[in-house]
DNA sequence: TGTACATCAGTGAACGCGCGTTCACTGATGTAC
DNA sequence: TGTACATCAGTGAACGCGCGTTCACTGATGTAC
């Protein structure tokens, strides 16, 4: 059952329209807030496996199948959170890379490297919701253009887009796979192979250097990490 | 309850010396075998958290409470597995890094990259295991030197110390947090901190490519990922 | 080589716990006339 | 403004399933004399 077949009465599901909010929907929204709020906690000791419905109404003080008056089944439960997480990351990177100037393509990577950690190590649950290992017996929506798992992957595309512009790609000695050149094309952005692979290789490092300071193996001060994103900038032409 | 403290009557509990073996010895080797293999089908299938004492038994035609003969706990079995798991992908790197020659700092670390790939592609389960988001609940032993885990690292390190050798450290700008520097120094390995930071950033960068492709959000061939390979090579110095 | 004993493998039942989900229901809150 | 009705939140019980672990026990296999 997706979670926009739920066969909820309200338009507001997951959504609030405050200045229009009957006291009943106010209530509704709260409570849906409430449970979100419960399961990320659950997300953040136990991780994902650990949300439970049944954990979740005992610490509402409801009895378990109540909860299913807000939440139509433990799986789109589950999606939400993973909804909110990516949103809470996209917000956190756009706002930092929307105020580097456009020319800076340098600024503009570190504010995106260092934003995706300080989140990451912000909610490390959510995080690993996200980018950890797939939760056993769940399995999520596929990704679809627009979707809020791609935001802050458009940026980085968006600024591949300008590193083409600066240092243009050179010819590589193979052509690239399907699977990054299908990303790009769907986006129609001039990006050269050269850049796009350039791209992905400082894209997976970002992710891996922030992966192991959160496992705890390699856990360095900031301004480590920046100078790694120095060093990954000169990867990309900068 | 620690594996090494299981009061079992045979020493062999989790080696084989097939030679002096009784025929109970062999039969109880087996078995433990037996247990190991099909809990990697259930972490194949359905990943860490799902490994399950009872669907271990079911699918022996045992009953449940007779794997306790075997096995501890389910968390040193599932501590046997990652222990295992370190082994079989440090045996993989090992045999294949030895076959280059010590010269060849790039082919050495080509030789370490493709092997932790392949072997990462070949065994997914063992490699989210070990790489993977900890299994809820289970606390893992540490890691000391010496252990299975510090194999591949070792390897690593070596080729750091070597390129220490040929192109040596830099100064950098701010010291090293102490998470690198106590692994360098408990090995008294003679690697600058330059040196050091680099190699902390390719070993990340491989990692993040490894696990990206694993979730199949690029999967490229083979060539692309030796050219990935090649630029992590110019970061190291190569 | 035979016998007494110790050690082992495996059984069956039970304890206590957790989970997702369904269903008929009681009251309270909102809405339409 | 008052009343009849519909919609909602939440209850309580149940279904059916899973799990790790303990414990007293039966036979079979090994070992020491």
């Amino acid at each position: 059952v997706s979670i926009l077949q739920f066969p909820s009465g309200h338009p507001t599901f997951g959504h609030d329209r405050p200045m229009t909010a009957t006291p009943r929907q106010r209530a509704r929204a709260q409570a849906i807030e409430d449970i979100k709020r419960i399961a990320k906690q659950q997300l953040a000791l136990e991780g994902g496996a650990a949300v439970s419905l049944r954990a979740i109404a005992r610490e509402l003080g409801i009895v378990s199948s109540a909860v299913y008056r807000y939440v139509p089944s433990r799986d789109d439960l589950l999606t939400m959170l993973i909804i909110d997480a990516h949103n809470a990351l996209a917000d956190a990177v756009e706002a930092a890379e929307a105020g580097q100037p456009r020319h800076d393509l340098a600024a503009r990577w570190h504010s995106i490297g260092h934003a995706v950690r300080d989140w990451a190590l912000a909610w490390p649950a959510e995080y690993a919701l996200i980018h950890g290992t797939p939760i056993p017996g769940y399995q999520g929506p596929t990704t679809r253009p627009g979707d809020p798992a791609t935001r802050v992957p458009a940026l980085l595309l968006a600024l591949l887009a300008d590193v083409e512009k600066v240092a243009p790609s050179n010819p590589l000695p193979r052509p690239l796979g399907p699977h990054l050149t299908t990303l790009r094309d769907a986006l129609a952005l001039p990006i050269g192979d050269d850049v796009l692979a350039r791209g992905h290789l400082v894209w997976s490092a970002l992710f891996g250097l922030v992966s192991f300071e959160l496992r705890g193996r390699a856990q360095e001060h900031v301004a480590h990490f920046d100078h790694q994103l120095g060093r990954l900038a000169v990867v990309l032409g900068l």
